[in-house]
This record gives C-alpha cells, sequence and structure tokens, in this order.
RNA sequence: GCGGUCGUGGUGUAGCCUGGUUAACACGUCUCCCUGUCACGGAGAAGAUCGUGGGUUCAAAUCCCAUCGACCGCG
C-alpha cells in the first residue's frame, strides 16, 4: 500500500498532458505542479507562508546538502523537513546523486543541466581512480556500490551508497523522496552513458530494497525511480521500462539534455511509462521547457532557475527574460509584469528593484525570487486551468507567442 | 614665507628608487550567462595622452627643473 495517491482528472486531447491530484500524508498537490527548490531546507529568500501566498503546494529539499549541514539526524529530531523548516504542506527530497558530480567531482567546473552543442567540449570530471582523485582537492569516485565524495563545504570525504541515500532520506521524511542515481555528463560516449544506466538501475533496486524494509518510513514516504540514458532513445526506453518493472511510486526523469535531444528523450521515457504512475521532470525549467514537459506528460517539476535568475537579476515576464542590472531599468517606473500580478509583489517598480539588486541589498534578491516564483507557479496553475478546460494547446501557443 | 608628503581610468590604489613591448589591481560601470542550487555568482567589454609645462635620453608614469593643486609640520 503506498502512502500516496495519484488520480488522473483530465487528459488534453491533442498531447500527452493531463491534470491531475496527487495525494501525500501532507496534503495535496495539483498537478501539473511546480515544486520550489528549497536545498538546505530552505527556498532561498522566500518564507514559507509567502511560498504558500505564491501558489506553491510542494517544496523539494536536498540529501547532499542537508546530509552535510545540518547533519539528517537534527531534522529528524525537528520532526522531519517540513515541520523543520515550517512549511505545512507537501515535501520532497532529491537523492544527492546529481550533487555529488555537480558539486563534488565537477565543483567550480563547467557543468549544467543543459550542454550547448557549440560549447567546446569541455574534458569531464566525472570518475576518477584513487591515484588522482586523492591529489584533487574534490572528487568523487564512483564504483558499483556507492559514490565517494568531497563536501564542497570542507573538503572532508564522505560516502553515499543507494542504501545510505535511503537511509537519510528515511530520516529526513519527505512526502516524497528519489533513488540515488548517476548523473553522467552528456559528453559521454554510449558506451559509458549505458554503464551507468546499468549501474543506476542495480541501485533503483537496491534503493527500492532498503526501502521497503523500514515499515514505518514506508508507510509516510513514497519513492521514485529515476530514468536515465542521456540523449539516446534507445537507453531513454530501455531505462523506463525497468524502472516500471521495479514498482518505485513514481518515476522522475533525470540527466543532462541538450536543448536539441530533451523532446525525443522525453518522449521516449514516457511512451514506456503507464498511464496511472506519477511522472517528475527533474531540474525542469525554464517556461518553454515546462511547457514541453507537460505537453510530453510529466506531472512535477523542480528548478531553482526562479530563485537563482532572480538572485542574480533576471525576471520573467509575459514578454521573455528581462535583466533588472540593466542601464534602461534604473528609471523605469512600470511594474515587474504589467501582465500579471505577482502577490507581495505588485506594488514595486522596476526602477526600485534594479536599485535593491546593484546596490546588495537582499530584499532585491527576495523581491525577484518571488516576482519568479510566483511567474512559474502562475504559468503552472494557467497550464493546469487549460487542460482542465481542453484548450492546453492553445494556451501552450498563446505563452510562447508572447514569450520571446 | 620655509620644509615635507602626495597628485595615475568613475573611486581607491600598484608601478617610480634600479627609465624600455598593448600602464596593473580592486571596486564601480556596461553587456551576456545561469534548468535534480555554490544565497551574496560566472564570463566578456568599455574606461587613464599617468596634474600641467619644459628638459635629459634612442626611449619618461618612472630621472631633472619649473609651475598649479591637496594635505601635514614650522613660522
Amino acid at each position: 500500500m503506498s502512502a500516496m495517491s495519484f488520480k488522473i482528472e483530465k487528459r488534453a486531447p491533442r498531447s500527452g498532458a493531463r491534470a491531475g491530484t496527487l495525494t501525500t500524508p501532507h496534503g495535496a498537490i495539483r498537478t501539473p505542479a511546480f515544486a520550489p527548490v528549497g536545498t538546505k531546507a530552505n527556498v532561498k529568500g522566500i518564507l514559507p507562508s509567502a511560498l504558500a501566498a505564491l501558489g506553491a503546494e510542494v517544496v523539494l529539499a536536498n540529501t547532499y546538502h542537508l546530509y552535510l549541514q545540518p547533519g539528517e539526524k537534527i531534522v529528524q529530531a525537528a520532526g522531519g523537513l517540513g515541520k523543520f523548516m515550517g512549511w505545512q504542506g507537501p515535501t520532497m527530497t532529491d537523492s544527492g546523486g546529481f550533487q555529488v558530480f555537480s558539486l563534488g567531482a565537477a565543483f567550480g567546473k563547467t557543468i549544467s543541466k543543459f550542454t550547448k552543442e557549440d560549447a567546446p567540449q569541455e574534458e569531464s570530471v566525472t570518475v576518477f581512480d584513487e591515484g588522482v582523485a586523492s591529489q584533487h582537492g574534490q572528487l568523487a569516485v564512483i564504483d558499483d556500490e556507492g559514490v565517494s565524495f568531497t563536501s564542497h563545504l570542507d573538503g572532508s570525504l564522505h560516502r553515499f551508497t543507494p542504501e545510505r541515500s535511503v537511509e537519510i532520506q528515511h530520516a529526513l521524511g519527505a512526502d516524497i523522496f528519489f533513488a540515488f542515481d548517476e548523473c553522467t555528463s552528456p559528453t559521454e560516449p554510449y558506451a559509458y552513458q549505458r554503464e551507468a544506466m546499468e549501474r543506476t538501475h542495480r541501485w533503483a533496486e537496491r534503493s527500492l530494497k532498503a526501502h521497503r524494509q523500514n515499515i514505518d518510513a514506508r508507510a509516510k514516504q513514497s519513492l521514485f525511480g529515476i530514468v536515465q540514458g542521456g540523449r539516446h532513445e534507445d537507453l531513454r526506453k530501455e531505462s523506463a521500462r525497468e524502472i516500471v518493472r521495479m514498482g518505485f511510486d513514481g518515476v522522475g526523469i533525470g540527466g543532462s539534455f541538450s536543448k536539441e535531444d530533451l523532446r525525443g528523450a522525453l518522449a521516449a521515457a514516457m511512451s514506456e511509462l503507464p498511464e496511472e504512475l506519477p511522472r517528475h521532470f527533474l531540474g525542469i525549467g525554464e517556461p518553454g521547457d515546462i511547457l514541453e514537459g507537460i505537453a510530453s506528460g510529466m506531472d512535477l517539476f523542480d528548478c531553482v532557475a526562479a530563485t537563482r535568475l532572480g538572485r542574480h537579476g533576471s525576471l520573467y515576464t509575459k514578454n521573455g527574460l528581462i535583466h533588472l542590472k540593466n542601464e534602461k531599468y534604473r528609471n523605469d517606473f512600470s511594474p515587474l509584469d504589467s501582465n500579471i500580478a505577482v502577490p507581495g509583489t505588485e506594488s514595486f517598480t522596476r526602477a526600485y528593484v534594479s536599485h535593491l539588486l546593484r546596490s546588495g541589498e537582499m530584499l532585491g534578491a527576495i523581491i525577484a525570487s518571488m516576482h519568479n516564483v510566483g511567474f512559474i507557479l502562475r504559468l503552472f496553475a494557467d497550464a493546469r486551468q487549460a487542460i482542465l478546460d481542453d484548450r492546453f494547446s492553445e494556451m501552450r501557443a498563446d505563452f510562447l507567442r508572447a514569450y520571446k
């Protein structure tokens, strides 16, 4: 018996889009839904009450970060992630797989969720042998059992295995958590993508086993398996089949893509997923990618872009991204987005927030983060309503026409 | 009046003693970037005829003289 239930209420007629409700022990999530990322048990710059006012129904935090600081025992002692951070709704935790690679091995190097096809192919650093590893300040050593890595905080050595990741995530206590996986660089060759994918499958099996052995956790938490396979459609299909076969409560689509691969790799994975399983698109996204994902049948998303872009001075608007630190916004006294009012930020002008950002005031980052998260949540709300009203394709086309 | 210190991009400084390719650095400015987070970030660009005038020298931000300005001390 799963700790969670998922009900699909409406399917779009001309795409894979669907609207549903995911019910967790801490409340319902109306899908398609966006989970703002609260890595270290906080969505940067936004109070939980404000987050709820913006329309968020679920928050995603991170195993890697909370394990390193303050330690999962503290979060457990607080009564779990939600209680610890003062968020009353559903929560999720990511397994730490992605972070071990993006913050450990590649810390400070060029690695991102998306790669640019025209960018020079930088040597990716995901695997070191012991000898080489010991000479690096940052490292991640993968073996079949798990990953040894150094903390990005103090360089200390740590080790994650699928069982350990599950154990930590049980302590964190989120309603939904993810199996520990290996996230490969898209520059790795096909043979390595296959090898990593198969390793991720073995880890998935072990994660599931570890979860099933904990009766208490099983009653309260749901575990999602992660589909890998890089940009290769055959691997994506195979991975989706394997993950589904294992019997997870839901499925996450992981890995890095190039813009060009997104649709194909996604479609390949989706073709193997049963309808009733909730699907989470890990680390996505940007408005265009979100709509692509929804059209493909994804139910859940999480992404740091909204808050990170906001902190760095970029704002989503109905007409596209704007950079508030640009000269022209110094004396632009118009609203942040004249088309969309985001609760709590309606009264601020571009000139004012531009000034706050330029002068390093934290309120600038807060307002911009709130605006962006509110914008994305509004996009999801609109998409969901459009699906219910049988006009998702039109809604998507309309949005993209205005959003350049 | 005398003695001293200092005048280098928007700001603060380095370089000067031991003259020599496109005068360096920080901050600021401008533009771009950010997708399972490294809060306070990354990349690139623009911007100074080195107070002014003369001199020495193949060559002066750098050495010499004068001059203007700022500051300090003594009258």
